[in-house]
DNA sequence: TGCTAATTTCATTTTTTTTTGAAATAAATG
DNA sequence: CATTTATTTCAAAAAAAAATGAAATTAGCA
C-alpha cells in the first residue's frame, strides 16, 4: 500500500508517482523491444517496475490504455520469463501481479528460452552444411570447410559463454 | 574463382555448392534476425559468406531474388558493420562484395553501433527517474530509490560487460 | 564534357507483427 | 449448481516493418 491512511485501495498517484512510472514505461519498452519484445510487454513491466502495490490484469490494461487481450498476453509472456509474479490479496478473486527484479535471474532466463533453442538448431544446421560440402576440387572444398569450422566455433562460443553472462553480472 | 578453367566468369555452382549456399542463407537469416536485422540483410551476407567470387551488388539481388533496392539498403546496413567489404576487378566499374568472417570483429562492432548508443541515452533517462521521485513519505521514496538504483547498477554492468564480450569470444 | 551504367533514395505496396474485442472457457462465490 | 467474474483464445483490424521499383543521383568512361 502506498500510505497508512488507504489499506484498501490505491490512492491516486502524486505527480511524482505518475511520472516515474511514465519514464519507467518508456524505459522497459525500449529495453524490451531491443531484446525483441512487443510494446505491451515492455509497458506492463515497466508499470509494474515502480508499483508498490501489486496489480490486477484489468487494472494494468486499464492504466496503460490496452485491451484486456494485450494485458493477458502479455502477462503471459512476463510468467514465462518469471519477470512477474503474482501475489495472493485477501479478498480479491483477481491475480495480482509483482515484477520480479532480479535481473540477473531474468536474464539468465532470457537467455535460456529465447537464445540457446537457436543455438541448438544451429549445430544441426551446421551439421547439414557439412554434408553439402561439393567434393569436387579439394582446394575450393578447403575453403568451404574452413568457413564453416568458423560457424561451428560460433555456435559453440555463444552456447558457452552466453549462459556464463548472467553470471558474470555482478549487479 | 572458383575454377581455373573459367576467369572471367562463375561457373554454374554445383548441386552442392548451391545446397550450401541455401543452407547459409537459412542460417544467417536466423541469425540476423535474432539481432534484430532484416530478412534481406541475413540473406545476403549467407550468400556471401560461401562465395568464393566477389559479387555485385545486382548479382546478389538477382540471385537472392530480391530488389535492387532492398540489395542496396541491406548492403547499406552491412558495410556499416563492417560485415562485407568492397573489392576492386579490373575492368568491371561494380562494386564487389565480399563478406568479412571474423566474427569477433563482427559482434564487436555490432554492440558498438547498436547497442552502445542506447545504453547512452538510458543513463540520461535513469537521471531524470532520479527527479521524479517523489519525495513524500521518506519510506515510500525508499521503494523508489532502491528500483532506480537497481537500474543504474543494470546500465553500468552492461556498458562493461558488452563490449569486453568479444574479447571473450576465442573463436 | 556528355553519356552510360551503377547505385541510392524514397513514396508506395506488401508482408509481418501486434493489438483488439468479442466469444469461449475457467474459476470462484453464494 | 447456477451465476457472476476473471481470464484466455483467436479471428479480424490496425500498426509497424520491410521490400519494391522507378525516379534521382552519382560516378566512371570515352
Amino acid at each position: 500500500m502506498t500510505s497508512a491512511s488507504n489499506l484498501n485501495a490505491e490512492s491516486s498517484p502524486t505527480l511524482g508517482q505518475r511520472n516515474l512510472e511514465l519514464e519507467s514505461i518508456d524505459f522497459f519498452v525500449r529495453l524490451m523491444s531491443m531484446l525483441g519484445m512487443p510494446r505491451s510487454v515492455g509497458e506492463i513491466y515497466g508499470l509494474l517496475y515502480f508499483s508498490m502495490d501489486s496489480l490486477p490484469m484489468d487494472q494494468i490494461a486499464s492504466r496503460l490504455g490496452i485491451s484486456i487481450g494485450s494485458a493477458s498476453q502479455g502477462l503471459r509472456t512476463l510468467r514465462s520469463l518469471k519477470a512477474v509474479r503474482t501475489a495472493y490479496v485477501a479478498g480479491d478473486r483477481r491475480d495480482h501481479y509483482l515484477a520480479e527484479t532480479e535481473f540477473r535471474r531474468l536474464f539468465s532466463n532470457f537467455i535460456k528460452d529465447e537464445i540457446m533453442p537457436h543455438l541448438e538448431s544451429a549445430k544441426d544446421r551446421i551439421s547439414k552444411m557439412e554434408e553439402s560440402v561439393p567434393e569436387v576440387s579439394s582446394e575450393d572444398s578447403a575453403f568451404y570447410k574452413v568457413r564453416i569450422e568458423k560457424l561451428r566455433r560460433l555456435t559453440k562460443a555463444s552456447g558457452r559463454l552466453l549462459p556464463a553472462l548472467a553470471g558474470l553480472l555482478k549487479l
